[in-house]
DNA sequence: TCACGTTGCGTTAACGTACACGCAACGTGT
DNA sequence: ACACGTTGCGTGTACGTTAACGCAACGTGA
């Protein structure tokens, strides 16, 4: 920086107000500042800038309650804790917002709240804080919409799942449309030329609704005999669902369950005889059932690795102002019977607070 | 560290010579201080310590030259290098000490520089240096250990591989018998009852020699006929061994290539028809074999993710002196013709510096 | 006894940035 | 002409460590 104000011919201080943008100079040294700074690629130290700011930043997640998805959201909670925990000394911190995934109105409670926190005009009070950004689990689609244009001009990265037609910073997850080609495929290669089922719980879910559309791809682009749909509006009904269904004829030769429910659908089949299913997600129930062989294959998220990369994509916009990449490709981690052995237990049943909007 | 002196009675400076043992104290200040150290749980700012020490460490990535397999290891140096580009300012380089993955020689000619450079005895001359860390791919399982013993303590990270019975800070791989184990999964599932065979390219990598370990055990383990072992010295050799191979009876229904070598066993089949083929590596020609239908199936091992993560290691460890976690599993990305499409082109054509041992 | 090295500790100047403060120069209203 | 606000810039201190330096107190050999 000092080089830089020599070069400009100003001091240091006048270099520092250009760069980040508070006033009190003229545009003309602004343009000089500016251009000896490009010209000897300054960048500012991240250790002296963080040093001296020393000013905490509270970053927001806003989630399913951690034991909804069998624990799904725990995992992620996990992740979002280790990396606070690297974060320790760069002024980070995280307050969790946890909504019931079935309850449209918890979510709707904290985005008012976040909302009107992130409003510049809103009058904070003691100790009162405002979000520096957003990790948002957009499983309620239209309502996460408006909760990124409520908060704007907040930052708000998207995980597990994607929110188009919004602006983000950094949607984290798998592609949608790979795991249901991928999926697809798997159930082919085991039934060749058998009849297959996607399955969707909830229907404003845009993430499942991709995943089902990859899946019915794989076989649109064969030629094959299109796959059948089955939708219901939550897990209670999808028991039911898939037994009905076994009792139809023709018979369903393989299941895609686009979610972590893969376990209720092998109970709901167990007394129709063995078929392939390939579902989501290392949860406990899913685990169980891979490993009696009643599932066949399970496509892991990596939540754990989701929540900490989320934290990680905020601190290096809002603390270290770095480019960061839109999209962030979890890759598909396919696991099995076999190979569930190197996978760490995924489920611990440390709870983890709720800091406001819980009603 | 202010707090800490005061509680114990002493002044920052005795603080800062205790918690870092260098010296010029007394057996019981030191207790003191590191007794309400622990109290205080106090946890050194590493903004301030970076800001302070600003003196550069040294790592040293010990790899096959960028173009070898295929350009896997390019990836490789991709990932570091965007790692270092994010601790620009964290006082961290990288050389390059680039061998012949065929050529053992090479590879001795690297250990004796480094080993000779690590030994504290060692006068080193203007700007010499000294490897703070070694980042490792242990395809000479042998001689690689022999590095790590002759340049010990420095810390030493194996990526792309595993090395045991040797200290090591942290190695980052996919557990190799994972991957044999769902080839082997994937193979009977596309082959019912069919023949297959297990192809490894060199005899010194122990990281191939488990994959083929696990494709084994997952047949065994189902009371299956045995698999067939197919070993080459050198992929020059690989073509001639298949073609052989499909001249005799009983004809093999699959193949598992160890390595990234899949495209070779590919093109040697062609003539033969189709038969399943499990490989490794998103490389240029398997790209290629795999958009055309001759592979099955390739799992990524992430390489630049592994590069990345390598610099990483070293860099919690040497300068923020963090725990680091021993193992670091890179998950099975399986990838398909259909997927393909969601993996960024993993090749280009930069070539990489080679700083010294080049021979 | 004196010179000199060693041990144990306190003091202090940086590291590069952020931000409050101060001070001219200039404009504006009365 | 005077008070007063605004603009444009320089100065200086503090952030928490590191590491060099300094200084007593003590031991040791001649």
């Amino acid at each position: 920086m000092r080089d830089v104000a020599q070069a400009a011919g100003v001091s240091i201080g006048t270099v520092d107000r250009v760069l980040h943008n508070r006033g009190r100079f003229s545009a003309e040294t602004a343009e000089r500042v500016r251009a000896s700074a490009k010209r000897l690629n300054f960048l500012p130290n991240q250790a002296a800038s963080n040093l001296k700011r020393a000013t905490t930043h509270t970053f927001v997640a806003v989630l399913p309650y951690p034991d909804q998805d069998g624990g799904f959201w725990r995992q992620v909670v996990k992740g979002v804790n280790r990396a606070l925990q690297e974060l320790s000394h760069h002024y980070v911190r995280v307050r969790f917002a946890h909504y019931d995934r079935f309850a449209p109105e918890s979510f709707a409670s904290i985005c008012a709240e976040l909302a009107h926190r992130s409003d510049a005009t809103t009058d904070r009070g003691i100790d009162g804080w405002s979000p520096a950004g957003i990790m948002l689990a957009p499983t309620l689609r239209a309502a996460s919409q408006r909760l990124v244009e409520r908060t704007r001009p907040v930052p708000v990265v998207v995980l597990d799942g994607e929110l188009p037609d919004v602006r983000l910073l950094c949607s984290i997850s798998q592609e949608s449309l790979e795991g249901g080609l991928l999926a697809a495929k798997l159930l082919r290669v085991m039934s060749p030329g058998g009849r297959f089922a996607s399955i969707v719980v909830g229907c404003d879910d845009y993430h499942l609704l991709r995943r089902r559309a990859g899946f019915e791809s794989y076989f649109d682009a064969r030629g094959c005999a299109p796959t059948e749909r089955i939708a219901v509006d939550s897990e209670a009904e999808l028991a039911t669902a898939i037994e009905i269904r076994h009792t139809q004829k023709p018979r369903v030769n393989g299941f895609f369950v686009t979610n972590s429910a893969a376990h209720i659908v092998a109970r709901a089949s167990q007394a129709y005889g063995c078929v392939p299913i390939v579902g989501y997600d290392l949860i406990a129930e899913n685990i169980a059932r891979l490993r009696s062989g009643e599932l066949s294959f399970l496509i892991h998220q990596q939540p754990e690795h989701q929540g900490y990369r989320a934290v990680y994509a905020l601190y290096r916009h809002v603390i270290l102002h770095e480019e960061i990449t839109p999209q962030l490709r979890i890759p598909v981690d396919l696991v099995t019977k076999e190979t569930l052995q190197f996978h760490a237990t995924p489920f611990d049943f440390r709870s983890s607070r709720c800091s406001f909007g819980c009603t």
